[in-house]
DNA sequence: ATTTAATACTACCTTGGAGTAGTAATTAAA
DNA sequence: TTTAATTACTACTCCAAGGTAGTATTAAAT
């Protein structure tokens, strides 16, 4: 029970774009040397994060990655969503096809009050309130 | 995010079988059909809860399966427990290796809270409770 | 022009979860 | 004593996530 590293990766490199926001650009390098993200596997991440618009890459000497979003509309929800990393919501914590308010599983509700809490956590959690404040990333 | 396969059917298994306690024995066979999980599958995992202590298995014709502990007494944690699916307490969502209350991630006190919850739900969470009542399975 | 530092692309390797196949061992029934 | 029905064991396959390697492309600095 946990989320990808693909997903943790991305909420961190984001994250910490955003702290930086005040230069142009970012590059790969500094990226996996501060977050500690092994270098090969972050640039195949950064180029996804480019296709889907979250951000804009430079090529060449003194190029770079550049935040293009507002930080505030981009949730951890985003994210887990994007990598399909998220809580579904029709799924059954027990893996029942057929589970249902009308025949539930014995966890149904327990487990619904549960999801709702953290799905509500990633959708209140933008990128802006995780990078700010002196947190770690 | 969500629970292993093996987990789940496990839940479902125990709570199968404490619903047919009566009967003195159940097969491999039975708990494949009614459950629907891959025969083999099943077997894989049975025999893991037979090590483990949880079940007793006699082999030959008219064998099968039984029930050994209380089922009061065994919960969803420690069924997540035995396939390593639990949360892990320590374990930072961000995956933040010196994430501590000193120095936190931006997640950490949201995430306690969901944390939380979740321990509470899969620790409270008995066989017992989850094959009574009607519920699906 | 050449070199250098950057991203992009293609193809691979590794690992663990999920599942399958075949056979051995066991034991009651016929 | 043979057969049938059961669990146990060994050894695989398949797939996706995570990660690596090498090369191509780009563009500023020299």
């Amino acid at each position: 029970m946990q989320l990808s590293n693909t997903s943790k990766y991305t909420i961190r490199i984001l994250a910490y774009m955003v702290n930086h926001k005040d230069r142009s650009l970012i590059s790969a390098k500094e990226l996996s040397e501060n977050l500690d993200i092994p270098y090969k596997f972050l640039t195949k991440i950064m180029t996804e994060l480019v296709k889907v618009g979250f951000i804009e890459s430079i090529r060449g000497r003194e190029g770079g990655y550049k935040f293009l979003r507002k930080a505030s509309e981009i949730t951890v929800g985003d994210i887990l969503e994007l990598f399909n990393d998220a809580i579904k919501n029709e799924e059954c914590i027990l893996g029942i096809d057929s589970c249902d308010p009308k025949q539930k599983c014995a966890l149904h509700d327990k487990w619904i009050k549960s999801k709702v809490q953290l799905q509500k956590m990633f959708r209140e959690s933008t990128i802006e309130s995780i990078a700010g404040e002196g947190n770690k990333i």
